[in-house]
DNA sequence: AGATAAGAGCTT
DNA sequence: AGCTCTTATCTA
């Protein structure tokens, strides 16, 4: 017998299955899924690997075959289905299998090649010279990427974090040995959320929540019946909008208990940031040990024990994040994703796999329903239901409070007025008033740091990060800190250019809203959240349970603070600066503005008390936040898409980011400008007179670590055309010497912009 | 010539 | 990716 296998190394040459022999000894215990140990490549050395198949004949021949050197304890470590599901995501999404049976798997194996790591280092001069020298007589290419990083880094003084480096770990290793603090990026892992039984939960749906959840109850029998087809997607796949606190929540319960009754199993993905233990304990209450919660900071064993759990049974609703989507469930009857408009569903690392899609995949092959649910739902799932490729159901009625009074406050007649706070007259108003009633506020701004960058008001220069091209951003412990690689220095107190003093922040971050919140409400008790405090104190639930307890009167925050939580004492939501995302110059800055403001206002008043939301804004005209004033959903719709028609942008139509760095400035111009008029004489020669050409331009940040981006983009309507373009790049990317030393990647889904 | 660095090809 | 064999380049 021959076994098909995936080599266990990522790259592009060794994408394809190979044939090894199975011993005799080993015949009784590897199966489709086991995890192996083969001997590969001159020298035999040992490489693991995943058996996809297993075969009794082979094209390869036998003579020249090797055997299996071994199996992994557990037998099967991916199922079929998984890896039936790995191979979608690999051509889908364009990664190797390796890398796609990585992403499916349950417990995250030790990368074992390349890994970004932080290093430090305790030596200069000569000296690092010779280290560098002496632990790398093999790896060339290694060898030389490093000595000139090291070269570069040497000017900089010693003990200072001076880069991220990709070196592989066996260099990590020797680097060590020879003395070099290596300080290796951390990882945290905290405890799973404890589940425990609790008492009997108070569900009675109301009218509207009834017919939504028996509409998708009739598809889902259907489903389960055998009556509603694969590729029927509108009784397969339904979106539910429902306004900020009408119960979504509610209708998934319905829901999953009718997928339960049927002997059926259940994935709820709910983003991240929201999967605290208040969202959690409504499934346990409800569904007791039934539920499995898994989240980021599981440890991979835990983590790995818990998709065993699911595996043999003894769990049947799993809920989590993106990953939670590759639960090796046997009999899935059911999959939910809510708040579907959330970014976080689309993987922003190899392979870049879009949950929602994926979950549709999933849906048809296991024969399960797949329910979206938002708010705010994204234009693109909205547009698939308003065409009739989802069913749209919806809610109208909040469950308990009323929607909150939204105040727009035009911020260019506050400062007519005199006022040069950052809070409005009305704002502080409110604020007050919450404080004399001991109800809570939460304060929101799109930014963090104590300031945005800092310049010189003398000569004009501003600090910007010598890796990257963005500024650097003041913190108060008297850093600059760079938002994209780390680098830190401490913040100058004179002009570096010039020698002025007059160097200065500018803009507003979180930790000047709360500097200035204490300075004029002195008695009030100030919590802030951010990616500072949320990294400092292990997460963002300890922030967020504090708040809950009341032991705090205003929270301060990122964007990460309107997502989903429910506070009923919460009555005062302050939006500083609404207009801060609709300058990202990209086309869904209006979609992700709104977004954000509604679901920002649908946290006032979640209680019995009358809620107030102050949005501050420069541009009060802007449709985003006029209908997100009234949580208008429809008329944004009706205006953004008929932008988006007119644009042809994506929903409406297909649009590719070609994303092309390099470390070599020239190279990469040069490489961006045949790949243009590769396209332009593609776009005569078929005659594709609908094929729109953005580009080449620089990335939005044009700089990161020391590698340029620049970026090309493409629209039709047709994805097939844009797919043709991509292999035809492809293959003279592989062909052509002028894109050595050029990375290229494609995205096929774009959001935000590069 | 001899050493050494960059390049190309292959892995079952 | 990592190993080995091949070719280009450098040192006197």
């Amino acid at each position: 017998m021959f076994a098909n296998i995936i080599i266990d190394i990522s790259h592009e040459k060794l994408d394809r299955p190979f044939g090894y022999i199975i011993p005799r000894r080993l015949e009784d215990v590897i199966c489709v899924g086991s995890f192996v140990k083969v001997p590969f490549g001159k020298g035999n050395r040992e490489i693991s690997g995943f058996v996809i198949e297993i075969t009794d004949e082979t094209d390869y021949p036998v003579e020249k075959m090797k055997e299996i050197m071994s199996v992994s304890k557990n037998k099967e470590v991916v199922t079929s289905r998984l890896i039936e599901l790995a191979y979608f995501i690999k051509t889908e999404y364009g990664s190797t299998m390796n890398r796609a049976l990585k992403t499916v798997i349950p417990v995250k194996q030790k990368v074992k090649h390349i890994e970004k790591q932080t290093i430090v280092l305790n030596i200069s001069g000569d000296e690092l010279t010779d280290t560098v020298a002496a632990y790398n007589k093999k790896r060339a290419k290694a060898k030389l990427r490093l000595i000139n990083e090291l070269k570069e880094v040497n000017k900089i003084p010693k003990d200072v974090v001076v880069d991220k480096l990709n070196i592989t770990n066996s260099t990590l290793k020797s680097m060590k040995e020879e003395g070099v603090i290596v300080i290796e990026s951390e990882t945290k892992y905290r405890n799973p959320v404890n589940v425990q039984a609790q008492d009997e939960y108070d569900i009675v749906l109301n009218d509207e929540q009834n017919k939504v959840a028996s509409e998708i109850k009739q598809a889902m029998e259907g489903i389960y019946s055998g009556t509603v087809l694969k590729d029927d997607s509108l009784n397969r796949i339904h979106l539910i909008h429902g306004i900020t606190g009408s119960g979504k929540t509610e209708v998934y319960m319905e829901l999953i208990e009718c997928a339960v009754e049927n002997g059926k199993e259940v994935i709820v993905l709910i983003p991240e940031i929201a999967l605290t233990y208040q969202t959690v304990k409504r499934f346990t209450r409800k569904f007791k040990d039934k539920v499995s919660i898994i989240n980021s900071k599981l440890s991979k064993g835990e983590r790995y024990d818990q998709f065993e759990r699911a595996k043999k049974g003894e769990v049947s609703i799993m809920i989590g994040p993106r990953s939670a989507l590759f639960t090796p469930f046997n009999n899935l009857g059911l999959i939910i994703i809510d708040e579907e408009h959330e970014g976080s569903y689309k993987s922003d690392s190899v392979p870049k796999y879009n949950a929602i899609e994926v979950a549709a995949h999933i849906a048809e092959t296991t024969n399960s329903a797949l329910v979206l649910g938002s708010a705010t739902p994204s234009l693109d799932s909205y547009y698939k239901a308003k065409r009739g490729e989802y069913r749209l159901h919806t809610l109208t009625k909040r469950e308990k409070g009323n929607l909150a009074d939204v105040h727009v406050v035009d911020l260019r007649d506050e400062l007519h007025a005199g006022n040069k706070s950052i809070f409005s007259f009305k704002l502080q108003k409110l604020i007050q008033e919450r404080l004399e009633r001991k109800e809570q506020t939460m304060l929101f701004i799109n930014r963090r740091g104590y300031a945005g960058f800092v310049s010189c008001r003398e000569c004009g220069v501003v600090m910007k990060c010598p890796h990257c091209d963005v500024s650097l951003k003041a913190h108060n412990n008297g850093k600059l800190i760079c938002h994209y690689c780390g680098y830190e220095v401490p913040t100058p107190r004179l002009c570096p250019k010039c020698g002025s003093k007059y160097i200065a922040g500018f803009g507003t971050g979180t930790q000047k809203v709360e500097m200035s919140i204490k300075k004029m409400f002195p008695t009030a008790r100030v919590l802030r959240m951010d990616l500072d405090t949320t990294s400092k104190k292990g997460g963002h639930e300890e922030i967020l349970s504090a708040f809950a307890n009341g032991d705090a009167d205003i929270l301060v925050g990122t964007q990460m603070i309107v997502k989903g939580h429910d506070f009923p004492n919460v009555t005062l939501v302050g939006v500083l600066a609404a207009d801060m995302s609709l300058y990202a110059s990209d086309y869904s800055a209006a979609e992700r503005t709104f977004q954000l403001l509604t679901q920002a206002a649908g946290r006032a008043g979640r209680g019995s008390k009358k809620g107030d939301v102050v949005i501050q804004t420069y541009t009060p005209d802007n449709y985003s936040i006029v209908y997100s004033k009234d949580q208008d959903y429809e008329s944004f719709y009706r205006e953004e898409i008929a932008y988006r028609k007119l644009m042809l942008y994506p929903p409406v139509a297909r649009m590719t980011a070609i994303l092309m760095t390099s470390k070599n400035i020239d190279k990469l111009d040069c490489a961006v400008g045949v790949a243009s008029e590769y396209i332009k004489s593609f776009k005569e020669r078929n005659n594709q007179k609908m094929l729109a050409i953005i580009g080449p331009a620089d990335a939005g940040i044009a700089r990161i670590n020391d590698v340029y981006r620049k970026v090309i983009y493409l629209k039709h309507l047709d994805n097939s055309v844009l797919i043709q373009i991509k292999d035809n790049l492809e293959k003279l990317i592989e062909t052509d010497g002028r894109f050595d030393d050029i990375n290229v990647s494609f995205d096929f889904t774009p959001q935000g912009n590069y």
